[in-house]
DNA sequence: GGTCTACCTTTAGA
DNA sequence: ATCTAAAGGTAGA
C-alpha cells in the first residue's frame, strides 16, 4: 500500500465544509482520523467506494484528496488515470457545479430567519449519494438516532462485504483499519439476513432491509442498482411512487432518498426536527386544544408546502442548513 | 381516507 | 438506581 501524496483542489470553505457535511446525518459511512496539530485541517475523512478508498482533508481555501487502491498497486500511469477518476467522482459527489454562495444569498433574500443563521452554518451542501446505500441507510434511520444508525451501517459493511483493503496509520502503529465497500442488494437479499441483522441489534429494521433487497433483486436482478440510479431521470412523483413500494420505506425515507441521491432538490423530508423548526419559525400550528400535534400525512404536506414556498427550487438543500 | 399502536434498541434526562 | 421518553417512522389494523 503506497502512501501517495494528496492532490489539491482550490475550494473556498464557504462552498463546502467537510466537518459540517460528512458527519451530520446525510452519509453514515465516512470515518474520521485526527491529524497532528500544525496542520490546517483538523481531521481526515475516508470513504470506501467499490474499488478504492477516498481520503479527504481541507484547509480554508483547498480540498485535499487522495485515493488508496488495493493490491496489486497501479503503475504510475494507471494511478494518474485513476486519480483523475477520483476527481470526477468528487465533483459529482459534492455537486461542486452548484454555487452554494449563490444559494445562501438567495435564501437570505427570501427568508429573514435564514439570513440570521447563515453565517453560523456555512458550507453545508447536499451530497449526491449512491441510491442503494442511501435507501438502506435511511431504512435504518426510522425511530432512531445518528450514532446508532452509523453503527448499523458499519455492521452491514463489516458482515456483508469483504474488506477492499487495510490502511495502517503512521501515527498509531497498532491500528490497521479495514475498509469495506457497501454490500450489494443481492447479498442483503439472502433469506438468512434478517435473523442475522436482528442479532446484530437492527431490531425490526432487519426484516425491512432483507425484504427491500429481495424485492429489488427479484424485480430488477443484476441491474438493480442501475435501475435505482435511473430514477434520477424520472419525475419526483414517479420516483417516490417506486420507492414507496419497498418495505420500511414511508414518505419520509422516500423523500430522503429523492433529495440525497436522486437529484430532487426541492424535496424536504419532514422529520420531527423539521416539524419543530416549522412550528417555531414559520408559523405552523404546534398544538391544538393544549395537545401536541402529531405528524400525519396531512401535517407532513403542510410543512412541506410551507417550506418550499419559503425557500424555492432548492428547498431541500436549504432545509439541511436549518 | 384518516387515525391509532406496536415495534427493536439505545440513551439522555427525570 | 430505575424509569420514561424520544430518537431523522412505518406497517398493519
Amino acid at each position: 500500500m503506497s502512501l501517495s501524496a494528496f492532490h489539491a483542489l482550490p475550494l473556498p470553505i464557504v462552498q463546502l465544509s467537510l466537518d459540517a457535511v460528512l458527519k451530520c446525518g446525510q452519509s453514515f459511512r465516512w470515518s474520521t482520523f485526527p491529524l497532528p496539530q500544525p496542520n490546517d485541517a483538523s481531521r481526515e475523512y475516508r470513504l470506501c467506494l467499490y474499488d478504492r478508498v477516498v481520503c479527504l482533508r481541507q484547509s480554508p481555501t483547498q480540498l485535499f484528496y487522495r485515493s488508496v487502491y488495493p493490491d496489486p498497486q497501479p503503475s504510475e500511469t494507471q494511478a494518474r488515470l485513476l486519480d483523475a477518476e477520483t476527481l470526477v467522482w468528487l465533483k459529482d459527489y459534492f455537486q461542486l457545479d452548484v454555487d452554494l454562495a449563490n444559494l445562501y444569498q438567495e435564501w437570505g433574500v427570501r427568508d429573514q430567519v435564514f439570513l440570521n443563521i447563515k453565517e453560523r452554518f456555512s458550507g453545508i451542501r447536499m451530497l449526491r449519494q449512491d441510491p442503494w446505500e442511501n435507501l438502506v441507510s435511511f431504512i435504518c434511520s426510522s425511530n432512531n438516532n445518528i450514532s446508532r444508525i452509523t453503527k448499523m451501517v458499519q455492521n452491514l459493511c463489516i458482515h456483508y462485504s469483504p474488506p477492499l483493503l487495510h490502511i495502517s496509520d503512521p501515527s498509531c502503529l497498532e491500528s490497521r483499519q479495514a475498509y469495506h465497500p457497501f454490500p450489494s442488494p443481492s447479498v442483503l437479499a439472502r433469506p438468512d439476513v434478517s435473523a442475522k441483522l436482528r442479532s446484530l441489534g437492527f431490531g425490526y429494521r432487519a426484516d425491512f432491509i432483507q425484504k427491500t433487497a429481495r424485492l429489488l433483486v427479484d424485480t430488477h436482478g443484476t441491474g438493480s442498482e442501475t435501475w435505482l440510479m435511473n430514477l434520477r431521470e424520472e419525475t419526483t412523483e414517479k420516483a417516490r411512487e417506486e420507492l414507496l413500494k419497498f418495505m420500511g420505506v414511508g414518505r419520509k425515507v422516500a423523500d430522503c432518498v429523492l433529495l440525497m441521491s436522486l437529484d430532487k432538490r426541492e424535496v424536504i423530508p419532514v422529520d420531527t426536527h423539521v416539524h419543530q423548526i416549522a412550528i417555531k419559525h414559520y408559523g405552523l400550528k404546534g398544538s391544538a386544544n393544549g395537545k401536541k400535534i402529531n405528524m400525519t400525512p396531512k401535517i407532513y404536506e403542510e410543512v412541506n408546502k410551507k417550506l418550499v414556498d419559503v425557500w424555492g427550487d432548492y428547498a431541500g438543500w436549504a432545509h439541511s442548513v436549518s
